[in-house]
DNA sequence: GAAATGTGTCCGCTTAACGGACAATTTTGT
DNA sequence: ACAAAATTGTCCGTTAAGCGGACACATTTC
């Protein structure tokens, strides 16, 4: 891999510091060393940081601006493009409406959903749809325990006579997400679970950058 | 205003570029022309911004990435700390719960919320409350039309024998939030109504960079 | 009132970014 | 099936852009 721009990496590290300052901001001093460059080379990389939203001075601090909102709404839209192949294999070869979710704070919102081509019946599930990760297969799957089963299930806890069968992304840093089918008929976990667990591994490969480890 | 660091601005403007690109989204050799590089730019700017997950690579697209969640889940909270002091002030001045919330998507939520010191009794609000934008005071402000009413009511929308009268935060671009407070009692719109407004107005000049014209 | 801490800017030196060019690979067309 | 066209990823010499020490000024601390 060709070496990449140490700029931009001063740059984004320095927005990273901002953010880790978390609610009592970082002054312009405290972040020169926090990211180990000079308080000249600091005041150069907030130029562009603030006239682009994602920074701006609050008197001596140094906070996170809502340019970034701007750009994490658009997040999203592109994670459920990308996770369409796969949601689609998941749907045809289970017979049932596939969905990615995402946790939000304490809630679940579906992110992505792909319904069977080939079924009489099929559960339409909304994109968007928000419940409690207390209930429902898609929202329990996250709290799993790592080390623990490889999925849950779920039967008539959103909606009456539906069951879900889910298994949680894991791996990506700072999302926590799961994938899972819904189905009018109760599900075979021994089989659908595994194929379940198979699409939120091929997700988390695809979603963890190739230059980890 | 010194100059600002050209490589990092670049590099902003390429992760703009992606995400502008919405759902499908760009190629490499696209983005070089969008933001007016050489594609061997473009390749040394995707690395930092690739190892930090603001950017992952789907094929030859490019697509934003996870840890711009991350990011972004430290903008309220940053935000909350410096709304502090204006909600302090509103709240101490009018004698009702001051609060400040942002829209995201078609709900509302509480980001910031002050009570007053001195009232016998008060509206206890909990940051984090989300409702519909079509109910209650500080929902329907963030729908008010430039140049139309500069603050609107409510009564007993959200809760019953609760007033609001709340103000757009306007003029912060990525933005759409509004400032307001919530009584026990009816209050006074004509006296209440121009306080509020004077509180939203001065979140936007320290929300909106200085080096706006 | 002196010491300490912080802000904002300038300038010469060095290094890091630039982009044209090349080889390898994939897609398109006849 | 083979050639033409378009794309991808990388290298390298040149140039310009970033670097940080230094200075002047403001604010806070003891």
């Amino acid at each position: 891999m060709t070496e990449g721009s140490l700029t931009l990496d001063r740059g984004l590290a320095l927005l990273q510091a901002v953010a880790d300052a978390g609610g009592d901001a970082a002054t312009i001093s405290e972040l020169a060393v926090t990211i180990g460059a000079s308080r000249a080379a600091v005041y150069r990389l907030l130029v562009p940081l603030s006239e682009r939203g994602l920074v701006w001075r609050d008197g001596n601090k140094v906070r996170l601006g809502v340019g970034l909102l701007r750009l994490a709404g658009q997040v999203l839209p592109q994670l459920r493009e990308a996770a369409q192949p796969v949601l689609r294999a998941l749907a045809e070869a289970v017979g049932a409406t596939a969905h990615l979710s995402v946790a939000q704070g304490p809630q679940a919102q579906a992110v992505a959903v792909v319904e069977p081509s080939w079924t009489n019946f099929h559960v339409a599930y909304r994109v968007g749809t928000r419940h409690s990760l207390t209930s429902g297969a898609a929202g329990k799957a996250m709290t799993l325990r790592p080390g623990g089963e490889g999925w849950v299930t779920s039967s008539g806890e959103l909606e009456a006579g539906a069951s879900g069968v889910a298994a949680p992304v894991r791996g990506v840093p700072g999302l926590r997400a799961s994938v899972g089918v819904v189905s009018l008929e109760p599900l075979d976990a021994a089989t659908v679970g595994p194929q379940v667990v198979a699409a939120a591994a091929s997700l988390t490969a695809v979603l963890r950058s190739p230059n980890d480890s």
